[in-house]
This record gives C-alpha cells, sequence and structure tokens, in this order.
DNA sequence: GGTATGACTGATC
DNA sequence: AGATCAGCCATAC
C-alpha cells in the first residue's frame, strides 16, 4: 500500500477506538499489519488537520507508555490533547511541569484485531 | 545514493 | 521507575 492508503488506514482503526478509550500507534500499526511502522503512524496524524472530514480522534493515540508525545515544549499541542481527553473523561495524569499522561491500565483500547 | 530525522517501541541498565 | 540503546522505515535534504 502506498501512503495515501497507509493514511486512510491509519485514519479508519483510530476512529474505531472507542470514547474513554486511548491506544498507541504501535498499536495501530499492529492492527494495520505493520507492527513497525509506529513512527509512521505519527506522521500519518501530523498530516491530519482540525478540518479533515470526518472527524478523527487522534487525541486517543498516545505513545504504548501512556505519555502523550510532546510536539516541542514551546506548543500547546500536548496540552489541547490532554484537554480534550479530559472532556471525555479519560482521567488525565498532569504531574509537574505539565506531563501528560494516562493510565493505559484503565483506559488503554488493545484489541488484537478490529 | 547517503545521512538525518521523527506525534515510536522494546529490551536493557 | 527513569534513562539509554538499538531497531525500524518513509521523507526530506
Amino acid at each position: 500500500m502506498d501512503s495515501a492508503e497507509f493514511h486512510a488506514a491509519v485514519y479508519e482503526t483510530v476512529r474505531q477506538i472507542p470514547a474513554q478509550k486511548v491506544t498507541s500507534y504501535g498499536h495501530i500499526a499492529r492492527l494495520l499489519g505493520m507492527p513497525n511502522h509506529s513512527r509512521h503512524v505519527g506522521q500519518a496524524l501530523k498530516f491530519l488537520t482540525p478540518g479533515t472530514t470526518p472527524p478523527v480522534p487522534w487525541h486517543r493515540v498516545i505513545s504504548s507508555s501512556g505519555a502523550i508525545s510532546s510536539r516541542g515544549p514551546g506548543t500547546d499541542g500536548a496540552r489541547r490533547q490532554g484537554d480534550a481527553l479530559e472532556a471525555e473523561g479519560v482521567v488525565v495524569t498532569a504531574g509537574r511541569g505539565g506531563e501528560l499522561k494516562v493510565d493505559l491500565g484503565s483506559y488503554g483500547w488493545f484489541p488484537d484485531s478490529v
């Protein structure tokens, strides 16, 4: 599959994520049959814009450790993502400095397949 | 074509 | 539990 299909597949998978749940880049890649393309999942999401239709709940995608990947100290991306998750009822642990993490034990969504 | 980079992961220390 | 390292692969330069 080429990159366009890959993006589309990623978006579709992300839309499968139930509310109040989060999953990891690596898991999405695994569901797509490419366990080693975790980085490119992030690439695909980065390519995403707020105007995309139908909307993709990209904020439900975090790293496998449960931490929200920051896109730069000066950016508000991680902060916005954490807010969006909290707005959905997900407990986001905000420690000192604004480190955002999610309890994967309670909110992790890791099905073997879709 | 080689090198660096990235919204990553898993193993190891 | 936090830090490091190696592996991965499409993109950009």
